[in-house]
DNA sequence: ACCTGAACACCGTTCAAGT
DNA sequence: ACCTGAACACCGTTCAAGT
């Protein structure tokens, strides 16, 4: 009211515009090029600019993974604890799918594990009261469904040195070529393995998802603490 | 041979000696630290050299990754498969734990899931047939521990702003002065949650160790497992 | 209040030149 | 074969100066 800006100007430059501005030369180019100096440029402004507005790199790439974070919305804790968790999951995974380029970010760094999810891990923590556990079990469920969830989609959304170029090729090569006698497991299930799993895939999970190993793990975690709730275990 | 080279020179740079100091440095100043140059000035000699005997910096921290994951050994595969996968998931948190500045290299890049990490897989592959996992279902399995295990560890080790800041600082106050109204659960169990549970801890898996998540995590996998051989729904 | 313009102390990598 | 020395094209961040 003070000053004479102008306040229709869509290129006004601001916290919200340049985490938004990041987000979009994220997904373009890459975590490994993104630089604020870029994004300046993207912003149409010196580089200097841009500390005005943010304190630090570090600051930034944080407030971009607190955007992801807080854009997911969480499933209504009266459903089912058990179809709470995979819908959550679920929603997790999509979040971050559309995302990809920051997925290091926040798997990486304890700084996107914080207050911003504290909704979720409420909600999580009362879902999983309801279906009984209690104490230390209940503290333990809730690092089983989180490491789960952030530790499997941080893994499936692992960089790859190259989006197509010479290493996809040739670790294809190394599996095709696999050693029957050495490793003769790999090799017949070589079609089954091939791009699809762990250790034996050449893509990022961003251009080849693991949707069947996702599945399975959510599964897998979920039968495991019936299991445990079964045998009284949930605290 | 030809040569007037000193052989019993232990000073003489060659990938390997390169990659021992690079293991050192990264323990010493972390990740975020480690550059060429630094490892140039630590090794004695101008940035240029390191090129002519490693390639890159992408391909010189590959080099390292390769040598934690190759330094693991396999526990013995006519173990009983649950007893195998405990024992290879410490084995590899271990062996994590060790080198945790590395972690983000081996969690966070496809590069490092890759062909040094095949008699693991095979292995891995062995064992879960043995316990009756078959095809489709053998797959899945091997993705879920694989999934866990790396995953797991990788969240376990996320690296913290700072080593012992006022972020560690501010992180404990927000969940010290939660606000029982809007999050009840959290202030209820602030004291167990505190630094030992994702989203709610403050330091990395290398200063605050989350023993009691990792061998939960690993019960409910090896549970969920049973429960999917019991259903023959392992292939 | 918000941005410019220049500067500082760093990077990774290349390449001719030395030995 | 292996390293030096200088150079190139970048970084993140600071700070005085402008408006």
């Amino acid at each position: 009211v003070t000053g004479a800006r102008a306040e229709g100007d869509s290129s006004a430059l601001s916290a919200e515009s340049i985490v938004e501005a990041a987000l979009l030369l994220l997904e373009r180019d890459g975590l490994d090029a993104f630089s604020m100096r870029g994004l300046a440029r993207e912003c149409g402004v010196y580089p200097a600019a841009l500390y005005w507005h943010v304190t630090d790199k570090e600051r930034l790439l944080a407030l971009v993974t607190m955007r992801i974070v807080g854009d997911i919305d969480i499933p209504d804790p009266r459903l089912p604890w058990d179809t709470w968790v995979a819908e959550m999951a679920r929603r997790y995974r999509r979040a971050l799918h559309r995302h990809a380029a920051a997925s290091p970010l926040i798997s990486g760094h304890l700084v996107s594990n914080s207050a911003n999810a504290f909704p979720i891990a409420e909600t999580l923590l009362e879902v999983l009261s309801g279906a009984g556990f209690r104490m230390a079990g209940l503290v333990d469920a809730y690092n089983v469904v989180v490491g789960f969830m952030i530790g499997f989609v941080g893994l499936e959304l692992a960089r790859a040195p190259d989006l197509d170029g010479p290493w996809q090729q040739q670790r294809r090569d190394e599996l095709d070529r696999v050693d029957p006698e050495v490793f003769p497991r790999l090799a017949a299930h070589r079609a089954l393995l091939a791009n699809r799993a762990f250790i034996t895939r050449w893509q990022s999970g961003s251009a080849a998802p693991m949707d069947a190993a996702f599945e399975a793990s959510l599964d897998v975690v979920l039968r495991g603490l019936r299991a445990r709730l079964d045998d009284g275990a949930g605290g």
